[in-house]
DNA sequence: TATGAATGAGCCTTCATTCAT
DNA sequence: GATGAATGAAGGCTCATTCAT
């Protein structure tokens, strides 16, 4: 009998009353309000106001590397693959603005996230990543001496911090258009061919 | 009179004590027993808490940037000032782990900071980057057609993410062992003689 | 149509759990669990959860004092009238304990209870009691100067004080094994014989 | 620095609020008030408003027993200790219509109090009950065949109801009117003398 | 009648900040 | 200046009660 929709619209609520206060600053009644329940009613879906943080990321995050995931695999080669994570991880980000203001400011907040309950899905996102890297590697199309942990994070680190400048510049112009030169640099960064 | 050096005291305490906690998990007081003195003290140095924690950032920012400025400008051509940069980066947060624990994790919540206060400080950082790779591409050792402020978060952020990487696995290995790999990876993605 | 076996199915259930966590630490929807009903259901028989805790005290009470009337009744003169109502007090406690340890532990919280709406069936255990003494002083069973209130509740403080160490102490032992003691001292403490 | 009398004029205005309303319908903020101090300086003497209950039993119940104790122990013998600790267990309720009115009523409540943390001294007030009687016994003042126990218990369940109905009784006439009739009645219940 | 999801008033406790000493 | 006891606003969470189904 319990609304099974009912989550998902504490979490919608929650991602837009973060968006505007950030985690701290706001109320468990703030959210409340926005999904149109009362304060009481959040209880009966999640524990405690950390409960709603963490799900809410787990489940953003779990969503996103399976749709990267899959698009992924969509594609021929590597670079290939990289660029459509790149575009991707942008255009997502650029569709979704309350998300990337939750994600790439309110998220970062302390141990409990990326040491704690999230640490898993964050990992996941790792991996994809770095297994596209060694496919690379694998069919030549990245230097075989590229330490490929630390190419992940970078381009992970590169992507994350165009995003976060985005959203921090109240997203003043289009994160994607930055997909482009993003790849080409990485790209190139890490080809067989450079000097 | 006011006693010169208990701010510092008190920022060094503050280090110290939002590395192991967190920001918002840290009492005041926790603060005033790590400085040694009683927590009424610390509202003749600073307004608020959160003073504390722009202070704290302002300072320590304006301190590196200062710091990496002078230590650029010893080199000679824009490909060594960006080595010398990333090892700079790497070196000061493997030498200040509480310091790293703070910057890294802690200073990213809310909208507070990167917008707020130590804006500026963060932009200045930024700049310094940026003017190193124009130079370069007056220079002609990086490509012309690269988009300079693409390329800027992009180092900055491969950097952090490295840096967030080694704090959240609670340093277990050597930071400036990457930055070799960091250099190599970022300078060739710029430079004119990549395909 | 009510059905008209529930309000005792709910009082039955609220001894046991009063009887576990205590009227206050208790909860209606525990109430319900235990009944095997939904936490709702309760309030088609119960107004309010007072309502449930006074209507148990008072007809556990009133049950208690019919019962005891009977059987004192059925004995021949004040002495045994006092000896038959001791060891029924005893062993119908001994008999229902989760009921004791309500009646003895629970119930005696606040002026909520004895001052309210149970005043009424406590007081007419107490005339009872005091009616027996009575027909003692008369037949001169009883010192005729025994100021009959104080006997009153001298011997019913008596028995109550061995249920609620019986039951304080776990039940480790046989609350009726003390009947004949209690009996004694108290026949003997009226009885026109004594010094 | 922290006042030492605080705890003290804490207890004192819990007494007065759980006496008019009992413990559970007491908010810590009406205690605060009773006291002229603010909600919050009551979390620098208690941790919680449990422990306020608690300690305040445990020190009225020890100062009680020491009290007792000393008065007892100026008695020539059994009798004559029996019959002062009567007197004073009723006097001192009558002298105290606040901390009685909490004692006998609010006290009572839930296995936390007389299963938990106050157990030692409540067992303390009966030890001393109980070597009275022992030494009446071995003075011949006592017969030999009394269950110490029993009679224990018995004594301070006849003081103690005929306190609980004095107070339920709002308290209209004097607790030590009684004394003698209670005294009078134990202690031919458990003379050698008697039948 | 029975259900149990939803409600929202209520309260304990925390902690940044103040201020008398 | 330094102290730390005192303040009191604020908010997470509980749970008796209601009501739509």
């Amino acid at each position: 009998m319990r609304d099974p929709a009912k989550p998902q619209q504490i979490l919608d609520a929650a991602i837009r009353v973060f968006a505007r206060h950030g985690y701290y600053n706001s109320r468990v009644s703030d959210i409340a309000r926005e999904a149109g329940i009362a304060a009481g009613t959040i209880y009966l879906y999640f524990k405690t106001k950390d409960e709603i943080l963490v799900t809410l990321f787990r489940e953003k995050m779990a969503e996103w590397v399976a749709h990267a995931r899959r698009e992924v695999a969509g594609e021929q080669d590597a670079v290939a693959k990289l660029r459509r994570l790149i575009t991707l991880h942008f255009s997502t980000l650029e569709q979704n603005p309350d998300l990337a203001e939750v994600v790439q400011v309110e998220l970062r907040q302390g141990q409990k996230f990326f040491r704690g309950a999230s640490a898993h899905e964050v990992s996941a996102y790792f991996e994809l990543i770095h297994s596209v890297l060694e496919e690379g590697m694998a069919s030549g199309q990245i230097r075989h001496d590229v330490p490929a942990r630390v190419a992940t994070k970078m381009l992970f680190g590169a992507m994350d911090q165009l995003a976060t400048s985005w959203v921090l510049g109240k997203r003043g112009y289009r994160l994607t258009e930055s997909a482009e030169a993003v790849a080409t640099i990485f790209l190139q960064g890490v080809s067989p061919n450079g000097i």
